[in-house]
DNA sequence: AGACGTTTCAAACAATTGTTTTATGTGGGG
DNA sequence: CCCCACATAAAACAATTGTTTGAAACGTCT
């Protein structure tokens, strides 16, 4: 317990259980195969943690403490516009980015499909702060035009262009066989997601009161 | 076999078969809950399918044969405006619709994490079309000023913001918590997906010839 | 009614699951 | 040297899985 790399069994068994979780599912994941895959015995699992269920927990909580903030720290002094495009990019890093282990998202887009208890604690801890803040960017790169409604709309399909990389891998491979491969292909996404969102908010007509007096709401 | 209502036990299996296959994936869905539900013997599956994969085929066949077309059939008549809203407008329904069966879209999201052998021939029978189709509108918004790369991603942006609502409902559920309740749902979500991505696209520089001569391309 | 193909069912099968038990090794103080 | 807490391993356990079996029930002909 020297240095952040952990070796013991305990983790090697996280980190199998995370890769064999991601691509079988909870249920379908066999205790045989993680024990295997990370070297160590079948009772390892009840020894270390005290069931496959937490097991489980143990890996779903590790996969998002590796999880890197998606706000700027220096937040309130860059422009919305730019604190978009962190969003974005830092979104679409954790589900694009290869040196990342590639069992994060999948093992969150099961979670999606098949809720576990686990995942209300996620979303309370982590989606929920940061879509208000995304929602409150969104909000101020809008000049406050919007309703609550129409703010809401925004700011899904903000979240549904980013996190359509992570849930589609192979309707992606499948279509755009070259987008995947691009090099810097985050940086290239991240620009593309930013500056198309930007273009449409900046061209949305606000809450429908028909077309007058929009400058004075504020 | 008269009408188009089946009640015989093979229509009972599939039906069964569809919403415990959404709830819990292939492997972990037992038929002898699937057998329970249907009311028939455990036998059956084995009787009326070779086995629960069969099974499984059928189901995820029969789901997208009750599935309508994206593409108006007056295609050619109309703008590509209107095309774009019928496209997304048809997307939604197959997503938000509650008088369509909810565990169709689940199926579908859990294809995307673990991918069995059927999704590629769903992949190249039903989303290639309509993908190259949607990719066809959105090229002739663009006026022809998008290059291939930029198509792609203009593509996914709007894909995404379509199928997020089919893959998300928790977190929808959790942050925008009157989002689904609203009544004309589907209709206010097209109306907004299109015109925030004609916004987009009308507002976005083509590819980067700089910056002269954004007018004349029309 | 009797014979026959089809459908349904309860029971049993072998294989695999998560978990527990029991035994074996390992190191460090008394 | 022995004892003991800890770590690992092999084997066994009970429960559940998909699938098969063989007999009973059903309907339809001659």
């Amino acid at each position: 317990m020297s240095t952040t790399e952990e070796t013991g069994p305990r983790a090697r068994l996280i980190e199998a259980a995370g890769e064999v979780f991601a691509e079988h599912g909870f249920r379908a994941a066999t205790i045989r195969e993680i024990t295997r895959r990370a070297g160590v015995n079948v009772a390892a699992v009840n020894y270390y943690f005290r069931d496959k269920e937490e097991l489980y927990s143990a890996t779903l909580l590790h996969a998002h403490k590796a999880a890197c903030t998606l706000r700027p720290e220096d937040a309130g002094a860059l422009p919305p516009e730019d604190r978009l495009h962190h969003f974005v990019h830092a979104l679409l890093s954790r589900f694009l980015d290869p040196r990342r282990p590639r069992w994060h998202g999948q093992l969150m887009a099961r979670e999606m499909a098949e809720p576990t208890p686990m995942l209300r604690h996620l979303i309370d801890e982590v989606f929920r702060p940061n879509c208000r803040w995304i929602s409150g960017v969104l909000s101020e790169l809008g000049g406050g035009r919007f309703d609550a409604e129409q703010l809401d709309y925004i700011t899904t399909s903000v979240l549904g262009q980013c996190v359509f990389y992570r849930q589609n891998r192979p309707i992606i491979q499948s279509f755009f066989p070259d987008l995947l491969g691009r090099d810097a292909l985050v940086d290239r996404l991240a620009r593309h997601i930013t500056d198309f969102s930007l273009a449409a908010i900046r061209n949305l007509p606000g809450k429908s009161l028909h077309h007058e007096h929009l400058a004075e709401s504020r």
